[in-house]
DNA sequence: CAATAGACCGACCGTCGGTCTATATCAAAG
DNA sequence: CTTTGATATAGACCGACGGTCGGTCTATTG
């Protein structure tokens, strides 16, 4: 093979670009580390100059989505205009911004990370987000609860429920993509959307506020979602 | 090796026994169709004559699972003088009463199956005991809906939202635990009573019932879940 | 220009899931 | 009682995969 030398950053960056198209398309265990060096004209050698394992890429690529994910988010964490209602709501608005305008490779990215041969991935992506956004979210409750508007006695424990409300949305968005891809459209969006009230109602209530204050979704982002074009 | 036959079914299922002891002790990936059959005292050949891979036994071990956790639900779900709140905290009770007595156990489990190795292993089980739960709970969901007592529109989505909390508070015990065995065994206790009565109150607050009504758990099952004896 | 660091190469190794062929056992048919 | 076919079992073997190792090449530095 044709020695070439990089700057090690854009090794190690090349490295994360390509397992991460890989594992997003192919799923982790069935990309080999072969298949990684190929895509990047690497050797092993040189793989594991850079990487201890496989799993050690896959931790390194969680760390960047991680970093990633808080720079998507920094701008409504610093907005000084902001109160705690409003701050959720933008983040609820920017992840279905983000759900939508992305839907087709979000769809095939589903497809692939819901598998079961394909949980570790999510998982670990899941888990380096999770451990970010965590006090971010506890922030914002923390900061709503000094301001009278919601009943949080502990900030920690309620950002943990939301984003698990987050994970368990994102299970039943697969799941209704699936089951608009076997035909039924319509259905799989009427209850999608029923999902999604539930969820934001059992936010609202338990934050004590009037129904539909936090918008989790409404029905025509459930639509939009798994609509083909 | 001594050739010894026995009946299939035996056979069968003295494969999954060695396999669920060998999965939750070491966990999926570090399990080999080696050890199994070493285990069970047994060639490869026989093992790949009752499973085409080992994935194959997994989906077994997990159909199995699902099985039991039905058999376990029945008396419930068949006892004619409950009504639905009844049934739904007899549900919760139960798997309380479950956890408690056998909390070593579930401790050690908990321990390998939330370990990332073995996220695979533990999202089979939970999918495969989904499956078949959610009917059963969105049945007596339904029962509530048309007694008036619940506020249930969609009871299918309703018992997934509900199995989710399920999925979610082992998440939490597991993390509970972790605390617990760091040292801080009060603080892990007080946080995941906290954690429970915040999902206690989801529900509560979006079937419309008084709070408390449906009884997640008390502060002293969280005590007695973690604490060492 | 010599010495050093470290990026890079690729043959090689052990392990693991899975395959294949041979053989032992048993029940039923002749 | 033998034959025969189906089933259960054994274990040698295979290819793919993750990972290792000795060594090469090149940019930098004193």
């Amino acid at each position: 093979m044709v020695r070439v030398i990089k700057a090690p950053e854009v090794r190690y960056a090349e490295l994360l670009d390509c397992a991460q198209r890989l594992f997003f398309v192919h799923g982790y265990d069935n990309t080999t580390v072969n298949d990684i060096i190929h895509e990047a004209g690497l050797s092993k050698g040189a793989f594991y100059h850079y990487f201890d394992s496989k799993s050690a890429l896959l931790e390194a690529l969680a760390v960047r989505m991680a970093r990633d994910s808080m720079t998507e988010l920094q701008p409504i964490l610093d907005d000084p205009e902001l109160d705690a209602i409003s701050r959720l709501n933008a983040l609820f608005a920017g992840s279905r911004r983000y759900n939508i305008e992305y839907a087709p490779q979000i769809r095939k990215t589903f497809e692939v990370i819901f598998r079961p041969e394909n949980i570790v991935l999510f998982h670990r992506m899941d888990q380096a987000v999770t451990a970010v956004v965590t006090p971010a979210l506890a922030k914002i409750l923390r900061q709503g609860a000094e301001q009278g508007v919601f009943d949080v006695p502990d900030p920690i424990a309620f950002a943990e429920m939301l984003l698990q409300f987050r994970l368990s949305l994102a299970t039943m968005m697969n799941d209704a993509l699936q089951q608009a891809k076997a035909g039924n459209v319509d259905a799989a969006a009427e209850a999608l959307a029923e999902r999604m009230r539930l969820y934001g109602l059992a936010i609202d209530r338990v934050l004590k506020l009037p129904d539909g204050t936090i918008e989790v979704a409404e029905k025509g982002f459930a639509y939009a979602l798994i609509s083909e074009q």
